[in-house]
DNA sequence: GTCTATAGTAAGATAGAC
DNA sequence: GTCTATCTTACTATAGAC
């Protein structure tokens, strides 16, 4: 049976994030894909190091074309805008339950084009946040560490619901994240 | 050259949350340690898993004897206490640059016992916290969700700064700890 | 308690048939 | 584009000498 490219995505997408870069093996993979290895690497010549990549290039035009697309509503207020990131959030995390991707593949021996990626997903993240956040009335600087402890607060909770195997902790974090960036 | 054993579990706590647990190698612990495999496994039978749950322990005791301590110094205004938390935390993660040990243990297929080590971890520091906090007059429920919002913080700001390669983040978290704990 | 040497297994990756 | 079978390497782990 033929898979689409998306549908191998989404799977390795859920082998990286649950198992790490090293602790993602291509048995594994197959396994989870329902593909022979020799298949992945019909599609993926460059192995895992270009299935990683390839997941977090989805990742990050997800990021540009889903969940950061509400930020960039001006017909809307900025608190719902950001609750429609949140969202987007709670769908990709599973409301927690899924770890978080930025962290399982840059963690380790990541090759350098996979650590290149990984930042520019966060800087991405963080830049429209911000100018979001500034373009409610704050200031560049101050929008700007808004956004920053907004993932920071994100990050940290997948990690917290992760060890406890709790999603609630990543839930209040989202609940927050509206007051959090647009508060006081 | 015989090496003391607290000199191999702070290489190996270094190993470990550079590379996380799949990533760390016996080789490469091998060349950072100095030891040959085989002097590893003398000292640890059960291999990696067993070296592992050793640095998880030394983590703990040193959470419960050092970093947690200045907490519970009564004689202290609160706010000098968590300063002074913040200041071994700084020292662990060396301003940063050092990868959270917590998460790089708790990713992937990390053994039941490791799970376990991690999260009696995060609870004892969740709860020491939380306790500083409601003696500072909080009510315990918002104590609770001080101290969790403030370890979610670190774990977050670690994350960040490893992937953007830059401690500020981190150090700026660690910063406005006292504020976040304390404030409002 | 250290080492060299090696066993046994699982890893990433490839060849070639269909 | 898929597969089975295989190659090579690197891994974890062990044996046995000093």
């Amino acid at each position: 049976m033929v898979l689409s490219e998306e549908q191998i995505l989404v799977t390795l997408t859920d082998v990286f994030r649950q198992y790490g870069y090293e602790g993602a093996s291509l048995a594994a993979i197959a396994e989870a894909t329902g593909l022979a290895k020799a298949s992945l690497y019909h599609r993926f010549p460059g192995g895992k190091a270009q299935m990683a990549e390839a997941v977090m290039d989805r990742a990050r035009v997800w990021l540009d074309t889903v969940a950061l697309v509400p930020l960039r509503d001006q017909s809307l207020p900025i608190r719902d805008r950001v609750l429609a990131m949140t969202r987007q959030l709670d769908a990709f995390y599973q409301s927690g339950e899924k770890s978080c991707l930025l962290d399982a593949l840059s963690i380790g021996e990541a090759g350098s084009a996979l650590r290149r990626m990984t930042r520019d997903a966060l800087d991405l993240w963080a830049g429209e946040l911000a100018a979001a956040v500034a373009a409610a009335g704050y200031g560049e600087e101050d929008a700007a560490r808004r956004a920053e402890r907004a993932i920071t607060l994100v990050q940290g909770a997948l990690i917290v619901s992760r060890i406890k195997g709790d999603p609630a902790p990543f839930r209040r974090v989202l609940a927050e994240l509206p007051e959090q960036l647009l508060g006081g």
